[in-house]
DNA sequence: ACTTTTGCTTAACACTGTTAAATGATTTAC
DNA sequence: GTAAATCATTTAACAGTGTTAAGCAAAAGT
């Protein structure tokens, strides 16, 4: 009777390689050549016992947000408990988020829908069209900026910023990740706004 | 010979057909439901005719992330003419930005990546796991903030905009579109003490 | 020893992007 | 006007995808 438990635990173990598996395939050659043939190459099997493992190929992609989500808890946590005071701790925390994004580029793309569906990634900068956005905000950058401050990388890191909680802001929205019409205006006009002031100062 | 040009007016035109097909089908299926067939079946053609006109299916993917940054430079560009103090300007150009990522979504997903590769995008508010992430950084804003400020939304609003600052950040680079390290770093820090400092006070 | 269950594979279906060959109409050449 | 050549378009095919159903052989239960 014991050897159903061993059973179990074998049935368990190929779960985890079905995971592990795909998620090797995808550092190795992205998300795009995920199949669960790849797969069941990878693990020595035929493509339809998965199915005995998991609902179908959304399921194992659910399976790695959850892997993900419970690696960034732990990480946030743990950069939380290395900090007494609060300050230091948030800052701690979302550092952590950073260095974890990085570190699961692979996992964090698929909790947070981060990817392009063709391969145009080095080639958009050379879009003419999407110089546009760039030179007209860094020309107001410019502008309002005092003259002994103008240096390109300063503009450089106010685009960048500009663009990074308004791109966010979006990106979350996007997924349906839903915060209020309200709140999302709040967080573009301060955030915004705050921006905007700590240039003229 | 003048039925030369009109042959090419109508080849232009089917150009555009096709396009437009793509984006028809993808605002009402997604991009996962975007195929060649499916484009053919809309312009009433069969599908090897697409490639008369695009090499392949990114080069329609392209093709539209290019229309996309055409019109959000035109909105930008609009939004800025609309004001003549700088501040407001920045702000204005901002929102149109804001304004064009919603109202044309499906661009917006293929310019800059933000899609979900499974169907997990309302059931994730619902993983225990993906709850630490709000929990942790939610207490962390609490302590911060002085007791009569403290207010459910504001609360919202504060992580809402670490969140957005930092995952723009971060998803920005994931698509590689380089900046240097030094930028980013700089941003991180510059932007979560900022919005820091704005609870303490 | 016979039956049932289990584990796994093969085969198939309906798709996908993409290419090569075939077809049929239109234009060109003589 | 007829023959040749070019053009537009389609059909057929290939290799791949997710997924399901049928089959098969070995193990387990009785």
């Amino acid at each position: 009777m014991a050897s159903k438990e061993r059973i179990q635990r074998l049935k368990e173990e190929t779960r985890i390689n079905i995971l592990d598996a795909a998620l090797q395939i995808v550092k190795h050659e992205g998300w795009q050549a995920l199949s669960m043939r790849k797969i069941a190459d990878v693990i020595e099997y035929t493509a339809p016992i998965i199915y005995e493992y998991f609902a179908n190929k959304d399921a194992i992609l659910i399976e790695l947000t959850r892997k993900g989500y419970a690696i960034l808890g732990k990480d946030m946590t743990a950069a939380k408990n290395e900090h007494s005071r609060v300050e230091d701790q948030l800052e701690a925390m979302w550092l952590a988020y950073w260095n974890f994004a990085f570190a699961n580029k692979e996992l964090y793309q698929v909790m947070f829908g981060v990817q392009m569906n063709c391969c145009c990634c080095d080639m958009i900068k050379s879009l003419p069209e999407a110089q546009m956005q760039t030179t007209l905000v860094s020309e107001a950058i410019k502008q309002l900026m005092k003259i002994e401050d103008i240096n390109d990388e300063v503009i450089c890191t106010k685009y960048y910023t500009f663009w990074s909680v308004v791109h966010g802001l979006v990106s979350i929205n996007l997924l349906s990740r839903g915060f209020s019409d309200e709140v999302n205006r709040q967080v573009l006009k301060d955030t915004i706004g705050g921006i905007i002031r700590s240039m003229k100062d």
